[in-house]
RNA sequence: GCCGCUAUCGUCUAACGGUUAGGACACGGGGUUCUCAAUCCUGUAAUUGGAGUUCGAUUCUCCAUAGCGGUACCA
């Protein structure tokens, strides 16, 4: 059965390119029938927090990326965290130390950073020379009884290569010779994560690893210690990294990067799946709208992408229109009330008691919707008391002062006899204004000015009848 | 520097070695419409460069170039 899994470190939010990688995986897992876990990362002590743990989970549940085995699933979540395992790593260490795979390193952080300075400068390739490898035992002993602190690094075989066959980028080859030996354990006993990487995959019976293509370059070391634990391995699938606008690899200088701030800004998470599956992969149709079962269902590692892909705001706010298009009123007004609330049109009393009017004006702006966000802009003049004439309204007004008084005089007689219905008002407001010989363009025009202030929305008779009566008159009355 | 990866419209991408190099976003034009939006039609726009293999390379090989990633007692 196939197994994945989501690894993040909570050191921070989950941003959009570690969200793309969770989606691959769930839905490698998905197409499969497979097994989707998640797993936290959480060895490095010095930037991991509970906060960023919750937001990551919060996040990953908005997206609707659930998973099977993780925090939550179960009584005993221990097995998910890292920190809580280590004795399950200093097991592995000892047993890789006792088969003399691994040795012992007392050199210190300092020595080791200073080597590698001297070799920037002299333009040399730093390499580890594993001399700790090559202490005598009784040097060991001394070390050890003098209380030295020191490292477990792995001993990488120097001579050879290691091969790799990645799902999406085919063989890969280095030259063993290019590897130094690979720290698993820090001086403080803290695993490092090539090391719970491997044997937590290993432990977990993780059969794909699906990740960021940065992770490339570890995977011949994680081979090694695969190699050196006597574990078989998994198949291995790194996807293309996801880009800002200079091409590199995405990050907060290029603007909005955490999934929790696209929610803020009205972004449907169906869409934000639907537009993140397409950065990297493409089905074998040429459509591009699909819901999170459709692309379950058509993904596969095959179809993915090799070169990194420039995340595009302008196609993801256009994939969140059609989506948002696509929800039934109910829904997108469930959806709509956090920002009407929060831009002060509505109090949680009008939700309780004036629902159905609240879903109308959803309704009448919905086809013009990109994001949830905008709601509130858009729709402000049916909830004010009175209007904000912007400045296209007032151009419309000013061409046609010379009969603005006339139309709006008809539409108050009008209103006064036909009420706010929009196919009587249309009625008859259509066969008072020929009368007065006024064309539609123009009389339209100014009562939509009058009535919302702008110059655009929807259909004028709808803003009419949802607007009421007395909302209608007293704005004709007041630009009169 | 060293190691690795990558290279098709501005962007995301498609194309058994043979296509007028297709689609989507964005942009431009037009139809529809009371406005905007939606929708429909439509236009502009790409194979990084050079060798080689081949009857024929976007596609295979090599070189160059460029970009990216890695090069931690981070993940």
């Amino acid at each position: 059965m196939v197994k994945v899994r989501f690894a993040p470190s909570p050191t921070g939010y989950l941003h959009i390119g570690g969200a793309r990688t969770a989606l691959f995986n769930w839905l490698y897992a998905k197409h499969n029938n497979g097994k989707f876990v998640l797993r936290i990362e959480d060895t490095d002590r010095e930037r991991s927090t509970k906060e960023s743990e919750q937001e990551i989970l919060d996040s990953l549940k908005w997206l609707g990326l659930d998973w099977d085995e993780g925090p939550g699933k179960s009584a005993d979540d221990s097995m998910y965290y890292q920190t809580k395992r280590l004795p399950v790593y200093h097991k592995y260490a000892e047993k890789l130390l006792n088969e003399g795979k691994a040795y012992k390193c007392f050199c210190t952080r300092e020595e080791l950073d200073a080597e590698r300075k001297k070799a920037e400068a002299e333009k040399r390739a730093f390499k580890y020379d594993g001399r700790c490898s090559r202490l005598s035992a009784g040097e060991i002993k001394a070390n050890i009884d003098s209380g030295k602190p020191y490292t477990v690094r792995i001993k990488v075989e120097q001579s050879g290569e290691t091969v790799m066959h990645d799902i999406v980028r085919g063989e890969v080859r280095v030259q063993n010779s290019t590897l130094d030996d690979i720290i698993i354990l820090r001086a403080d006993k803290m695993p490092i994560y090539n090391f719970v990487v491997v044997v937590d995959d290993v432990e977990m019976g993780i059969t794909h690893v699906i990740r960021g293509d940065d992770h490339l370059s570890n995977t011949p070391k994680q081979i090694h210690i695969y190699r050196a634990l006597g574990f078989e391995l998994p198949r291995f699938a790194h996807i293309p990294l996801i880009l800002g606008a200079d091409k590199s690899k995405l990050s907060k200088r290029h603007g909005e990067t955490s999934v929790m701030r696209y929610k803020e800004m009205g972004f449907l998470p169906e869409a934000m799946v639907n537009y993140l599956a397409l950065l990297g992969w493409s089905p074998d149709s040429e459509e591009t709208i699909f819901t999170p079962e459709e692309l379950a269902s058509k993904f596969d590692l095959d179809k993915v992408h090799k070169s990194g892909a420039m995340f595009d705001n302008k196609k993801l706010t256009h994939i969140n229109g059609v989506h948002i298009r696509k929800k039934n009123i109910d829904d997108l007004t469930a959806l709509c009330v956090p920002y009407m609330k929060k831009d002060g049109l509505i109090t949680q009393d009008d939700v309780n008691t004036r629902l159905e009017f609240i879903k109308h004006t959803v309704f009448l702006q919905q086809e013009k919707l990109q994001t949830l966000s905008e709601i509130s802009a858009l729709s402000d003049y049916f909830y004010r008391d009175d209007i904000v004439l912007n400045a296209d309204a007032a151009k419309v007004l000013e061409k046609n002062s010379a009969e603005k008084g006339k139309i709006l005089e008809i539409l108050l007689s009008v209103l006064e006899t036909a009420g706010v219905d929009k196919t009587k008002v249309e009625e008859l407001l259509k066969t008072e204004m020929e009368k007065a010989a006024i064309k539609p363009k123009a009389y339209m025009h100014v009562i939509r000015a009058v009535l919302s202030g702008t110059t655009q929305g929807p259909g004028l008779y709808d803003i009419i009848e949802t607007l009421g009566l007395e909302k209608s008159r007293k704005r004709i009355k007041a630009a009169l």
